[in-house]
DNA sequence: CGCGATATTGATATAGATCAACTAATGTGG
DNA sequence: CCACATTAGTTGATCTATATCAATATCGCG
């Protein structure tokens, strides 16, 4: 089933079988969009959403000269621009970081699933709101962190939300971004990432190498970061290690 | 009629004479709040959301130490914890800035309300994604302007959403906020606000004093903000000047 | 194997923080 | 309505986290 993980960590309640298969009966087909490709642009009219199936991808605004800040990052069973459905357009470009695998959802064919199943409509809401809430949790991390703490922030929301989608294993994930990227994140140069990534791993903490985070002291990280994750609203029925 | 600024800054739609006065029917009447209280603490369960008629409030994040970022600004017409709705409850506080009034929605009323009108149900939606947008441009604010560029755009989205309402008079709204107030907003010390205020007093931008702002030179102080106002969604129904 | 992208390290510059007075407003009780 | 207390704003001196510039090293792919 495509939508296996639909909004798994974007949720609290079980779905269903009847409610996931209906939400699957409306996906296209899975499609692959290779690594570094803008798929959304600010403005542009929309009339459907994407789901992301495998993959990460962000979402950013550039400067006026060169610098891009990144808002969120996109894993896998999000819907990445489920707020194109009512606002019809975004505010924001989309791009993929890794190589990604998608389905879309046509908009017109969301209402007709939200009118036969209003708890699917809720919860669509409702993880819209948890991307609200992540935002609020950035603009936390960018304001009133270091740099070792808005990395080390950055860090464990993105493990907390990948365990919720059974994609930790031994306290180690896959995480594409280059350096500079998580400086577009973190509003951190990539000269300056690569020095409070060196001190974060001389701490012991976490090691970040060829495109896997390994978390090797999730409390110290979490406590220097002042991350606690029930912002991220996410229920105890995920495969949580 | 109590909502007659129901999210006129957060929809693009008129709402019918009948869905104004079924929402009017069910807010309480108007309660006074006082300066700098706090109205709600992040993790309570909620049963009741807060429109504010009159006044300044904002959401807020406390770090370990001290320092308090506040994360988003809420003017009339505001629904300012709507999200708790869906949500149950919230992932930060809100406190009033300036004295307020406010009537508040029972979440069961919201429901039957939504059930009778699901235009308003979807408007009610489009509000909390209007928010969202609102904090991703607070992160670019935070991540990629310097002072003066942070201060411009608050002061340039403020005087946005205060037009929208028709309370800038002659290029000047009412701003209640301490240069303190100002800091938390934009992750700068009072010190740097006032010497940054000043900087921008003297370039002939903006004045501020005696909380009120007075905006000389609108088009300069957008572009050095590198402001543009399409992520607050008005539609061109608003009492724009 | 070689080339472009990424990561690493060092030296220097700077925006904004911090610390420390001091002044101006605003509010309050007698 | 004044006298005093409290809060907010202003200015100066110094410090620091992070940016910037520059050079080299390493990785990953065709």
């Amino acid at each position: 089933m495509l939508t296996q993980d639909f909004l798994r960590h974007r949720r609290r309640e079980q779905l269903s079988e009847e409610e996931l298969a209906a939400l699957d009966a409306i996906m296209s087909p899975p499609v692959r969009i290779p690594k570094r490709t803008t798929i959304i642009r600010a403005g542009e009219p929309t009339d459907r959403s994407t789901f992301l199936l495998r993959g990460f991808m962000c979402r950013f605004l550039d400067a006026a000269v060169g610098h891009r800040q990144i808002l969120s990052l996109e894993t896998s069973g999000d819907f990445v621009d489920l707020h194109g459905y009512p606002m019809k357009r975004l505010d924001h470009d989309i791009a993929t970081i890794g190589d990604c695998e998608v389905a879309y959802a046509q908009h017109d064919k969301l209402t007709a699933l939200i009118e036969r199943y209003p708890r699917l409509g809720r919860m669509l809401w409702f993880s819209t709101l948890v991307d609200a809430a992540m935002h609020r949790e950035w603009i936390f991390r960018l304001g009133r962190l270091d740099a070792e703490g808005r990395i080390a922030h950055l860090i464990c929301e993105t493990f907390a939300r990948l365990c919720a989608v059974g994609q930790v294993d031994d306290d180690t994930f896959e995480w594409p971004l280059t350096q500079q990227e998580i400086g577009e994140a973190c509003s951190l140069t990539s000269v300056h990432v690569n020095r409070t990534l060196r001190t974060l791993r001389e701490a012991g903490l976490v090691e970040i190498a060829r495109q896997r985070v390994h978390v090797l002291e999730r409390a110290k990280l979490a406590r220097m970061a002042e991350f606690t994750p029930d912002y991220l609203y996410l229920g105890n029925h995920d495969r949580t290690p």
